[in-house]
DNA sequence: CTGGGTGCAAAGACTTTGCATACTT
DNA sequence: AAGTATGCAAAGTCTTTGCACCCAG
């Protein structure tokens, strides 16, 4: 995901909203974009503590991720039912955990979708969207173990 | 699952730990064996405190569904990242959640069962477990809107 | 008996909110 | 200029923990 594109999006959103595109936001987003990977409140949260020159509050964040997540730009999912972790939204993905490093690998499958559609259909339910968590070991923990 | 089956399954379990089998902890299990579905521990909680004669106290609660959870006897996951819910485990299954009346819906497809080991064996991973959401309307509530 | 268990209240962890000030548009 | 946003600190929510007393084994 493009910061250009991310911004372009997020300014779209607030403006249909009728909010204002702040440095503070502005911030928040590039900061986000620039990790491109998972990430937990908290570890933004003190991303831009230490660079104290960047400093925004805790309450500015989670008030702009909740703003981001309603635009449409991140993500956000339980993992190991401990740790809620955000990510930028690129393309539809599930996820493998590493319940020892924590690691997370995406992963994509079509054959799954069309099932869980099907699946969906014959219950009667109308699937809007879907998240699917696999629990186990990554391949670099398997070989610590040895 | 039966009620005599969970106490021995527990009972055991506590024993290899060394732990007691007290009236709490029977009563509790007994109390979730019986719901039968989905609940917080909130719900759990709050039953316990209406029925005042058997009232058990918050703490307590919240020790023994850890430990029933480590008993491998319940389960559980974060509901539309708001809620978490436990269940008893009866047999591998999925879930679909409406998001209006937050109604849970079981499911199990063995054919996503093999693609996912397919998957996590091509990434070098290895599954120890696995949870599918789909979020979405059920049946009544896409007919409400009607 | 003895070590773990319970209830209570206090402390934690994480998030939200009220309010005065500051900034975007 | 008007109205939203921010920062701070206080208040919430949910869960865990310390401690004195209690109970199962």
């Amino acid at each position: 995901v493009e910061i250009n594109q991310a911004v372009k999006l997020f300014s779209k959103y607030l403006k249909t909203k009728k909010l204002k595109f702040t440095w503070e936001r502005k911030t928040i987003l590039e900061g986000i974009i620039k990790r491109r990977d998972h990430f937990t409140s908290d570890e933004l949260i003190l991303h831009f503590e230490r660079n104290g020159v960047d400093r925004i509050s805790r309450a500015t964040v989670y008030r702009s991720l909740k703003l981001l997540e309603e635009a449409g730009i991140v993500n956000s999912f339980h993992l190991n039912d401990v740790f809620k972790v955000f990510e930028v939204i690129s393309s539809e993905h599930d996820h493998m955990i590493c319940y020892k490093c924590g690691k997370i690998i995406e992963f994509f499958d079509h054959r799954i979708e069309k099932i869980l559609n099907e699946i969906s259909k014959k219950k009667g339910f109308k699937a809007i969207s879907h998240s699917i968590n696999i629990s186990g070991l990554c391949e670099e923990c398997q070989n610590k173990k040895a």
